[in-house]
RNA sequence: GGGGGGAUACCCGAGCGGUCAAAGGGGACGGGCUGUAAACCCGUUGGCUCAGCCUUCGCAGGUUCGAAUCCUGCUCCCACCA
């Protein structure tokens, strides 16, 4: 565990060092200094569970907060989840099952322990009270007004770009705001992408006769294109219990430009000063395989990155597949290629056409193979896919 | 309630009677190169028993030798005025 400062003041900064906004200005500080733990809240969308780096970001955030002494209360918006953070243009999202967002919660729960102390934490769904009468609703869409909601940029830009807002995501705000007043937050964490919302939470616990939460943002951790936000939905994103392999051979991937936020956001540090771009993202890399798995997974990682990648060898570890004999005739190549790879027979002759199918690290160009010519061999798509077959 | 715009391949988006399996971009994939699964360059990107055939342009009909393109009716979506 890092080192912590004792007073108040200090404690805040140390928090506050890599945020972007600690709102308000000392707040915090003062907070602390009431020497009582804070309940600290993270809300979190049970639409896709599966935890990545830009995740981590934040959690690493609530373990420091922890780590104090501090109550982390994490929020599964099981009822917000069914809304839809607007931001983004995403489409209406498919409004899950009970057993789904179970699920989607536990998966959360078990990988959120990579980063958080598990045992710590409470963990509430909103539909605790986000599942209220209509009543109730109306005294909360009362405490805000549309043009407060209009506000936020990502609801500006649309109405600008005269693109649709629904009423029901101008009420994401809102459900999120009364998660505040229902655990009674001190402080709510978050992107910068969420500080309208955790603002406006401020302003919805006032009307409850709330004390307002301190508002910490963190920054955004881009994903592997290094352009937009880290996101399961667009792709670019690490996932903290992808294998090693994945994690090490992502990481790489990424920008050389981006290497700086990526160190400072991941592992608080620069990047050595005395390494290259490649050398430095290896480093990088073996980090984070190291922190998710562990030390060993790491340079095995790297070990096979080395292998299949710089020297364009076939791995040791490639998956046995079987394929029917057919008889002991010639076999048509796309017809194995589909029952390896899951590859139409269109794809699978392009691939065969452009040189990306080798047998044994030969590139192939016939359609038809003698059966001896594949059985117990390695045939390979591309750079990453391998199989081995096994004519049954 | 009123007049208007729209629905095209993974996404965005052109096309507005034949030369359309459908421009362009993004993404993805393959190849080259390389310090990387980076950058850059080239190529591919509906399916199949693949020099040919089959099925696509919201859905269902119709006009035509011929329709993504024209007509009719549905369905869904959007912004605007009230």
């Amino acid at each position: 565990m890092r080192r912590v400062p004792e007073n108040p003041a200090a404690q805040a900064a140390f928090l506050a060092r890599n945020a972007v906004d600690c709102l308000p200005e000392g707040e915090l500080a003062r907070r602390l200094g009431e020497g009582r733990p804070l309940r600290v809240k993270l809300g979190i969308d049970p639409t896709a569970p599966d935890i990545h780096l830009g995740h981590t970001v934040v959690l690493q955030k609530l373990r420091e907060f922890q780590d104090l002494g501090h109550q982390v209360v994490l929020i599964v918006g099981d009822y917000t989840g069914r809304v839809g953070d607007p931001s983004g243009r995403s489409k209406t999202r498919p409004v899950l099952s009970g057993e789904e967002i179970d699920a989607n919660a536990d998966t959360f729960a078990r990988q959120a322990g990579k980063v958080l102390d598990m045992d710590r934490v409470e963990v509430r769904r909103n539909s605790e009270w986000l599942d209220m009468k209509m009543e109730e609703l109306f005294g909360l869409a009362r405490t805000t007004t549309v043009a407060q909601l209009l506000e936020r940029d990502d609801f500006a830009n649309r109405w600008a770009a005269r693109e649709p807002i629904s009423v029901l995501e101008l009420l994401y705000p809102l459900m999120q705001g009364y998660d505040s007043v229902a655990v009674q937050a001190d402080v709510e964490l978050g992107g910068t992408d969420q500080k309208f919302n955790l603002l406006l939470g401020r302003d919805i616990q006032r009307e409850y006769g709330q004390r307002e939460q301190i508002v910490l943002t963190t920054p955004i951790l881009a994903g592997i294109d290094g352009v937009q936000k880290m996101s399961k939905s667009l792709g670019n994103h690490i996932g903290v219990t992808e294998p090693p392999e994945e994690i090490y051979g992502k990481t790489l991937r990424i920008p050389d430009d981006a290497l700086p936020t990526w160190y400072g956001l991941l592992l608080g540090s620069e990047p050595p000063a005395d390494l290259g771009p490649r050398d430095a993202k290896r480093a990088l890399a073996r980090a984070l395989v190291t922190r998710f798995w562990d030390e060993a997974s790491a340079h095995a990682a790297e070990a096979h990155f080395d292998r299949v990648f710089v020297a364009h060898e076939i791995p040791d570890d490639v998956p046995e597949v079987d394929v029917p004999a057919d008889g002991g005739g010639p076999l048509h190549l796309p017809a194995v290629l589909r029952t390896l790879f899951g590859l139409s027979t269109s794809e699978a002759r392009r691939l065969i056409a452009q040189g990306g199918v080798k047998v044994d690290g030969e590139p192939i160009a016939e359609l038809d193979v003698a059966p001896d010519a594949v059985d117990g061999r390695v045939i390979q798509v591309g750079k990453r896919r391998f199989a081995r077959v096994k004519l049954v």
